[in-house]
DNA sequence: TATTGTTATACTCTATAACTATA
DNA sequence: TATAGTTATAGAGTATAACAATA
């Protein structure tokens, strides 16, 4: 068994778990950046802007992905009312049942990965992950 | 402090990982996935059909990576000779150097992502990943 | 003038289907 | 006929720059 670096056991990890989430998302019919769009309007409006800034997007490229997932009626603009220049996203009912449904099968299938350890490695590997998570990018907790 | 599932810890963890990896191959001006080709030609040529397999790509897609990681100049293709059907992958002096820089950069700047942990979790965490990792994707050691 | 959001354009990545050349 | 690889086409994602409307 090669002696494998920590960057690349990290990256390994990463790699893993992205195609596993990726796939999820496919059997919801949702791309996995619809899907975090979803997940962060899906418990009320808000802002282009603010979703911009939370996604770490330019507003530009929000612009496009919900362009995109607007098409697909998963989500709808509208007007803010005080100020003529604000947007707020908002999800429709069939954006709102995806976005549930993907998250209770990332927290069904997604710790899968890890059925190899025993229950105590996953604990560990539960509470590190967290924070790292937590400590590189606060205040993200998306499907 | 809420309490974040094993699924959702798992993909924010995979997420900042992404993030700085995409960093990382963007300083030395490639994206992730000429990275990884990159990594799995620079020890030696390979073929189109191996490197497809292995990067878990159709091979149309793998040919059309080629095309702009070769327009690049950091690989170039060949002819087998024996087989005139066969196509193998080599780099160029130029994505050797590149794909060894961004090797020793991953090494380097990824295990960053875990400097709150204490050194004991640091190890911890890098075990638990490559067991995943391994678990999950065997024979993946790739930036 | 500063801010909010959009449009135009371009490039990367990936997928499906149809295709060419060799075996 | 089967295999190795390419080409055509399309959609998703993201970036920069220029733009419109409102404050």
């Amino acid at each position: 068994m090669a002696e494998q670096a920590f960057g690349e056991a990290l990256l390994g990890l990463s790699h893993v778990i992205q195609r596993r989430h990726t796939q999820i998302c496919a059997d919801h019919d949702l791309t996995p950046a619809q899907a975090q769009l979803l997940c962060m309007v899906k418990d009320g409006p808000r802002r282009m802007a603010e979703l911009a800034a939370s996604l770490g997007m330019a507003k530009n490229a929000l612009s496009q992905l919900v362009d995109r997932t607007e098409r697909r009626g998963l989500v709808h603009r509208e007007s803010d009312g005080n100020d003529r220049r604000v947007i707020t996203l908002a999800v429709t009912a069939a954006g709102k049942e995806a976005a549930e449904a993907v998250h209770a099968d990332v927290a069904r299938r997604l710790p899968d990965l890890a059925e190899g350890l025993s229950p105590g490695d996953r604990r560990q590997l539960h509470g590190l992950a967290a924070s790292v998570a937590a400590e590189q990018c606060p205040g993200r907790t998306c499907s």
